[in-house]
DNA sequence: AAATAATCGAGACGGTACGTCAGGTCTTAAA
DNA sequence: TTTAAGACCTGACGTACCGTCTCGATTATTT
């Protein structure tokens, strides 16, 4: 997001800021994210289509911040074992990801993102920083217990969970079972183990 | 794509077809699926429109058969063990999604099949029904040779390997390093192997 | 119209070509000659597009067949005026070009006979001939009462006619007053007459 | 021409509409009324599509406004003689009807807007409100001089006259002869005058 | 009888235009 | 300087027709 330059002429308005993203995330949930223009969307929030383009690039980066603007601040539990941890930060992964504008919004932006080349080495920071930042207390919980070994190769389970998850809710758009985070928690958990 | 009708009127000709599948290709490659459009792969086909309308219903259908029609008729050799199966199955598909034309359609393809009720259902089967054939076999060798147990969770794993892939090839773009077949499969292997 | 070449071969089928007159004299009175396209003539016809361009090189010569078939046979009274006389040709013109097909076909017919140079010498030989022998019968019997001179001027007078029939009819749209005859007869008939 | 409505946002430039209307005139004249498309019209002008359909419905709109612009602000001067006076209208008609854009344009025009109803009736306001207008002055002056009676066809002798004046120009798309003017007004003059 | 040839219905073919829509920029008057 | 409004150019969409062509099948004449 584009931040208001000097402090001369008229202040942005912070109202229409709300607004705008208010109305996209409706939009995306109602018509979908290839169908969802940034004309209906100043439409529907009351605003003029530069007062959009004066703060975002564009479409990507409008819906962005429209849908993953919620900070995941729910802690995280020592469960006591890495799959029990592994299971909750799955768990808040597929939360956060299976809100409806998420799901709705998932597959165009991860296009569109891959599509930019300025953007592309990005998406991993954007979705993911938060649960990289958790996945590594997880680890260093599990090398204190001695679950795991010096060397995890954090970035191949992040990269894997997130795969997992988007590919069901954005791609088959399957409502995840109650126990798919269970299950490839324990699975991945098992993977990198030592013994 | 939409089968010829009865054997009335003047055939399809084949040459029409393999030269929008080859234009498609390339173009997809030179401007990325976004980019590309139905009359530019028509112009390059030297063909009117209607000739790709005639036989698929949209970009993505079209796009579809021109990047995924290579049968992978490679053989699956039995390594001895459930890792090295599982890294061969991991390598085909790397191999087969990093051809550039798979790169460069990937993430767009799955937003607009993912955006299409009537087709999320089928992205499993069209994209990962060969890959889950193999998965099967692996499994059944491992079965045998007392590695895994009776109940093995193969949709699991086969959206987990292809999260994992379709995430670094499609969505981040990286080009996968030499041992990411190895250290994936090592990874899921050990998660289901019993003890 | 084509006409049948040697006689080597399938000969033409009589039955098609009515069956594509009248499918098109239906079509154009149903849709308008605009909107009348000669695939849905072959299609209500039971016919393929071929056997149409077979036998007329376009829409216009198509439909100036399918519409002015009827050779117009109705004898000539001889009613004792140039007036009267004048008002039985004025009268037939109406008729003949009042039909539902021929008021729909009119304006756009006229429109490209009109757009195609060649053509546009034979408009009033196609439309106007049997009228214009009719005039010259008429303006024969009236230079024998002596009500006109030597020199009449049978174009001059055609066009008026026609262009103020045509003008009603197929632009205006006005469905002819009945006395519309009468009065133009009569003032025609004044405008040439001697003294 | 549909108006620019209310004063709000960026007003429409007077440029396009010039650029526009003059693109279309020349394609008449170029191309004839058929063969002439938006699309072209609109890359001449350096112009969007939208551009044009912003402001009118559809071609013969359009068409309209292009060809038909010149107000006839000719006088009408008092020759004395209703033959004379009913020349001079007829020669303007003629001259507005032969420039070389009107020529082109007439018949597809007339065409275009009898084939739609709604369209149809204001034909003769629009083509020929002005000659109506001159038509009933001219008429005035000779009922003062005595030369017709109370009661004069007005439309009669506008729709004859003005279907004369197409079917010549419009549709046989002979160049008037230098008297046509001078012997359609004495016939028609003599036609409606008292004795 | 066999060969030749034109026609038949069907529908695919390369083109062209349609009228609409979205993108992203710009120009206005007002705040 | 931002705002809402909306005009601007560009370019793609999917559809409809154009007039031609290519099929297998049919129906005639010519050998």
């Amino acid at each position: 997001m584009t931040p208001s330059p000097a402090g001369r002429g008229r202040p942005r308005d912070e109202r229409s800021h709300a607004a705008i993203t208010q109305a996209a995330a409706e939009l995306i949930v109602e018509s979908g994210y290839a169908a969802m223009s940034i004309g209906a969307v100043a439409a529907r929030a009351g605003v003029g289509k530069d007062t959009i383009y004066r703060r975002w690039s564009g479409k990507p980066e409008l819906v962005y911040e429209a849908v993953f603007t919620a900070a995941d601040t729910t802690d995280l539990p020592d469960t006591g074992t890495l799959e029990g941890d592994l299971t909750t930060v799955v768990q808040s992964l597929i939360e956060e990801f299976s809100q409806p504008e998420a799901a709705a919004a998932i597959p165009g932006l991860l296009a569109d993102f891959a599509a930019d080349p300025e953007l592309r080495a990005t998406i991993r920071s954007r979705f993911l920083q938060p649960a990289k930042e958790r996945l590594i207390e997880v680890f260093d919980r599990a090398g204190q217990r001695g679950e795991t070994g010096a060397e995890v190769p954090v970035d191949l389970v992040l990269d894997t969970l997130a795969g997992a998850v988007f590919f069901h809710l954005g791609i088959i758009g399957e409502q995840p079972g109650p126990d798919l985070a269970r299950r490839l928690a324990a699975m991945i958990a098992k993977g990198i183990e030592v013994r």
